[in-house]
DNA sequence: ATGGTGGCTTTGCCA
């Protein structure tokens, strides 16, 4: 079992590379972020014909918009708001093994990383708190669950190009880490990437489209997370982060992350 | 200190 997760930033530009995605790296369920459509307009056909029959979205128009695109079936299909926003930020379903996963995209915060002088920074910090406390009152031990997304936060040195330089940068400061770091305790979730790649190795996941050459400079963050709960942390196998969608045609700032799972 | 690019539309907002 594949899993990926891929903030896309418009799933209707970017069609031919999620079959490209398919075709290469053989993901068993896409989680996608930024799909920027609204459900009216959510491309189902295209996603059936590329071999994902079960599919799952919340969509708005511009902004945000969370989706499951899945070879196997989705129960309990969901979606939660967050901060008391419907902003399609979040999705859920149950898939086969009754492993609930959750697709998250947890608001970028804006530039200032403070809340007094930046509301979308105090959102981003209300966004997390929100997680930690659904998390604590919603998960037994023993439950399968996954979590994956583009978190927006970078927790660990080595998940940025220099922790220096980035301390007062949204995505990396410490408050964000910190806040990270109680969703991550609210239902003991293991790192899967973290698990196979070690935290002593750089990883990116998303590299800005500022900069002029992505690959020389290798500016990158790591953004974009799949966590998984105690019960299924021995059936991690692999995990790799699919660095060279990076470099497609008109690319998404993003690449996948997947995760390979024994059969649940 | 600033501005760099990209997507969707609202030629400004968000990342």
């Amino acid at each position: 079992m594949r899993i990926a997760t891929w903030n896309i930033n418009s799933v209707r530009l970017r069609l031919n590379w999620i079959a490209r995605l398919a075709q290469e790296s053989n993901p068993d369920i896409i989680c996608l972020q930024e799909t920027k459509v609204r459900d009216e307009l959510f491309p189902e056909d295209d996603i059936r014909a590329i071999g994902y029959q079960h599919i799952a979205f919340a969509g708005m128009k511009s902004y945000n918009g969370v989706a499951i695109l899945s070879r196997v079936p989705l129960e309990s299909v969901h979606t939660l708001n967050w901060c008391g926003k419907e902003d399609c930020r979040h999705i859920a379903a149950t898939v086969p093994g009754g492993v609930e996963l959750h697709n998250f995209y947890v608001p970028a915060g804006g530039d200032e990383a403070d809340r007094d002088k930046n509301e979308k920074f105090g959102h981003k910090l209300d966004f997390l708190d929100e997680m930690t406390g659904w998390f604590s009152n919603n998960r037994s031990a023993g439950d399968k669950m996954i979590l994956v997304g583009d978190l927006n936060i970078a927790p660990l040195e080595t998940d940025v190009w220099s922790h220096k330089q980035l301390l007062k940068v949204v995505s990396h400061t410490p408050v964000e880490v910190e806040k990270l770091g109680q969703v991550q305790d609210s239902a003991q979730w293991v790192d899967a990437v973290r698990r196979v790649i070690p935290p002593a190795e750089r990883l990116y996941s998303w590299w800005s489209y500022r900069a002029k050459d992505w690959t020389a400079a290798n500016r990158g963050r790591r953004l974009d997370h799949i966590w998984v709960t105690p019960p299924l942390a021995g059936a991690i196998w692999g995990a790799e982060v699919v660095c060279d969608a990076r470099s497609w045609e008109k690319p998404s700032d993003h690449a996948p992350v997947i995760v390979e799972f024994e059969e649940f």
